[in-house]
DNA sequence: ATTCGTAATCGTACTTATTCTGATTTGCCA
DNA sequence: TGGCAAATCAGAATAAGTACGATTACGAAT
């Protein structure tokens, strides 16, 4: 997803263009990494020093749902990223120190062997942690 | 792992036994699901109306540092069940009602092509989460 | 069995992430 | 350009988890 599209995609769903929500969605789409909701906040702060933290909240949920964002959990905390959408539904080696990613060719749902047919499946998720080499 | 492979681990790496500790594992035995550590402490509230939360949380993580306990970080809040060791490392179907686990077959550590060299794998996690036949 | 040191627990205060609320501001459409 | 709903603000409230000083109790040594 690029800035263009997630914006784009806003304005398709009514909902209103700000300067904050430009930004959000910026600072997201520069870094290939999870950033938690205080990371976004303080690369903000400097363009807008008033900022309340509800409102970087309240759009990350947003965007969660609008599929402009991914989300994990991660040390007790939410981490955010732009969902890629160049390859489809893919999974990701996160780096434990600085949130740093890189993308898995597969879906283990694909080649697992079966589910036991008494759940009914609504999501999963699949995580690689390492350690990244500048933060190793 | 039984109450009584717990407890002796706990024994042969120096911990005091004390009521609250077999407890926290007899309930954890109890149930094949997650819990979280306000309902291990509900659950206790019977027989020690005056627990002090402090013991469960750190009960919870030296369980989990001995391998006594598992660990999901899940809606927010850790989870804990007992660490199944019967069929080796696996994963499990996770009902997002109320806990509930089954277990899955392979882990997709196996069968994903090609981790980035970049990283230095720590580890992972995969789960499958669904609605049980009760929940739903 | 009694003593004693240390680990475990208690009670409570604190931290941190996140959500809520009511008042104010601001996009955006007519 | 006026008005309304959405967005933001500021700060209070919630909730999970951690820290800490004081007390209690396990269990080893006597």
């Amino acid at each position: 997803m690029t800035l263009d599209e997630a914006l784009q995609l806003l304005k398709d769903k009514g909902f209103k263009y700000t300067g904050k929500r430009e930004e959000i969605i910026r600072i997201c789409a520069k870094e290939k990494r999870y950033l938690s909701a205080k990371d976004i906040m303080e690369r903000m702060k400097e363009n807008y020093p008033t900022l309340s933290f509800d409102t970087v909240y309240r759009n990350l949920s947003t965007f969660v749902e609008l599929g402009i964002l991914e989300e994990t959990e991660l040390e007790g905390e939410g981490k955010y990223r732009l969902t890629c959408t160049t390859h489809g539904h893919h999974h990701h080696v996160i780096c434990t120190g600085c949130g740093k990613t890189t993308t898995l060719a597969s879906c283990p749902m694909t080649v697992i062997p079966q589910i036991p047919t008494d759940f009914t499946v609504t999501g999963h998720k699949f995580e690689v942690y390492g350690t990244c080499k500048e933060c190793s």
